[in-house]
DNA sequence: GATGAATGAGTCTTCATTCAT
DNA sequence: AATGAATGAAGACTCATTCAT
């Protein structure tokens, strides 16, 4: 104890703290996508190459950091003008990379989550009026419909490890399975 | 007090073994149903009113026996001829009552599971074929795509808590996205 | 791991239950009186030689230990017949000896105090039977008087390292401050 | 942002140091009546509004701050010419409400402490000799039987949530248990 | 001199798993 | 073959204390 040269983490104060935070995110993203959404919740801490303490202070519980990196995915997609299926698709590879924020976003409680799901019904909003327009889409199809395939393809390529289930699950969401008359 | 006659469930021989495994599934059923997939693996023990050993003998872990459970509701659904509309509206019913058993599946590595998409496979390959022969569903639904679609419904359905979820799950998944040309 | 010799703590089943119970009495008692109430309840667990969860299924929680060693305080002085006088001052050494049971006993919601307390009374009850066939105690001396005596000795001996507290207390007690008529 | 006349807790210089101990006092004060001994120490910094260092700049310890409120309490019973019983109904008052005071007190290795007692023992010293001269109080009353008579008043009172608990001990104490010859 | 975030050690608590009876 | 207590290794969470700004 008491050590001289001491290695690397000294207290660099407030500043840290943005830095902080990008780095428990990104440590999070990843830890969740290796190990599943049971990781420990310390072990972002560690990977962070953060105080147990810091993490605790800038996020709650496993679910708030869950939902912080759903919103930057969210991010990602809010700048592009996507049409219904490559946004299928992306949303499809963001299932796939982190199966676990999805169980974030069902555990959650605290009302975070709903706050996304709106920002994510704006996008598919916007969406759905671009495609309407073109006649690429049901007129009958609604957000709701909408809002639901999504979640439906998330969850069911989240759970299928199988290469092709992302296309053909977006496949048959386009088709459906009624016979066309 | 060390007596002969003995009170309740001191050993009463191989005829517990039964016994004890189908007491042991539903304080299993019941303990997903109530406090999701996460309970400690002793609570079921514990509620079944067997020792902890016994628990061990018959089921190595929880994904263990939340495949029984599992293989208990597939049974219900082997029986009977439904038809594709009523085979999801009961798939979603399961899903929504055991949530949890999904997790099992998703969480199976030991091969157990692969037995159970086998017969859940053939199960809805009776279904297709039944429904082909009367038209009843678009020529080119291939079995994979009515098991793409029975994932899709019953992993949104766990997901969301809302009461109209299924209903309309089903409904997207019978009609598809694109419009009728 | 999957070591050969093994030291010492093998599990030795649960014939060990009731001793396990009696050496976690033990070593709280000890712990109480040489670090105070604070002691970290998993400090008990290691004194005992007893495993960290052996020790939460027999007392949930520090106040519960505490308790149980109050009451085998408790069974100490019921067997005996002894004066006021001596009543006290045996309290005072037990106060003085582990200082700590005060607050455990003070910081119980349980009722199990509630429980002491009646039994507490039941002794200092008899006690005064006693002294008052004598005229030993002022007639119009009630046990709520002679509970309050005691505890008041209890807490400042309790609270007063300096050696001759407890007789000084008792003292002021059986005289009062107020001059005889 | 950055400007001139800032909002609110930058630094104020010096002067703010008196307030901001008498800040943290009654923040003190507050949270050991409601929370006991225990209230985490940079609790009191966060209810006076006071940044952490600061805290320890005016007060190493829990205990070092608990003595300062005791002080307050104590200020408060020097400027008055009670008489013994209104003092020890006082006291019982002050420890009804803030237990935790008398923790402090306990815990003290300081030696502050130690200058409480003996301004405790100065004010008892007066209130003995104003009521010796009229002969209200038995003449072998030592200051020393005073003080045990305050501290047993005062710890018991504390540990009794029973409303009439000072009123019956400070009776007691006053009459004794011993019958009057 | 004040601020408030960072640190990491220390506790509490629970759980999967084993074992004597 | 069943029972239920024992074990100890994790993991969650909090707190006293330090430090850059």
């Amino acid at each position: 104890m008491s050590g001289t040269g001491d290695t690397s983490k000294r207290n660099r104060g407030p500043a840290a703290a943005a830095e902080n935070r990008r780095a428990l995110i990104q440590a999070a993203r990843e830890l969740f996508a290796e190990r599943g959404f049971a990781v420990p919740f310390s072990a972002i801490a560690r990977r962070a190459g953060v105080g147990q303490a810091s993490l605790y202070r800038h996020f709650p519980d496993k679910v708030a950091i869950g939902i912080a990196v759903f919103d930057e995915n969210l991010a990602l997609l809010e700048g592009e003008h996507l049409r219904m299926r490559e946004f299928l698709e992306r949303i499809a590879d963001q299932a796939r990379a982190s199966t676990s924020l999805l169980e974030a976003l069902v555990a959650d409680r605290s009302g975070a989550a709903a706050e996304l799901q709106t920002r994510l019904r704006a996008i598919i909003g916007g969406i759905l009026d671009r495609e309407r327009a073109e006649g690429a889409l049901d007129a009958r199809v609604s957000v709701d419909d909408a809002v639901a395939a999504v979640s439906m393809v998330a969850f069911h390529v989240a759970a299928t490890p199988d290469e092709g289930a992302a296309a053909h699950a977006i496949g048959l969401i386009e088709r459906g399975l009624m016979p066309r008359p």
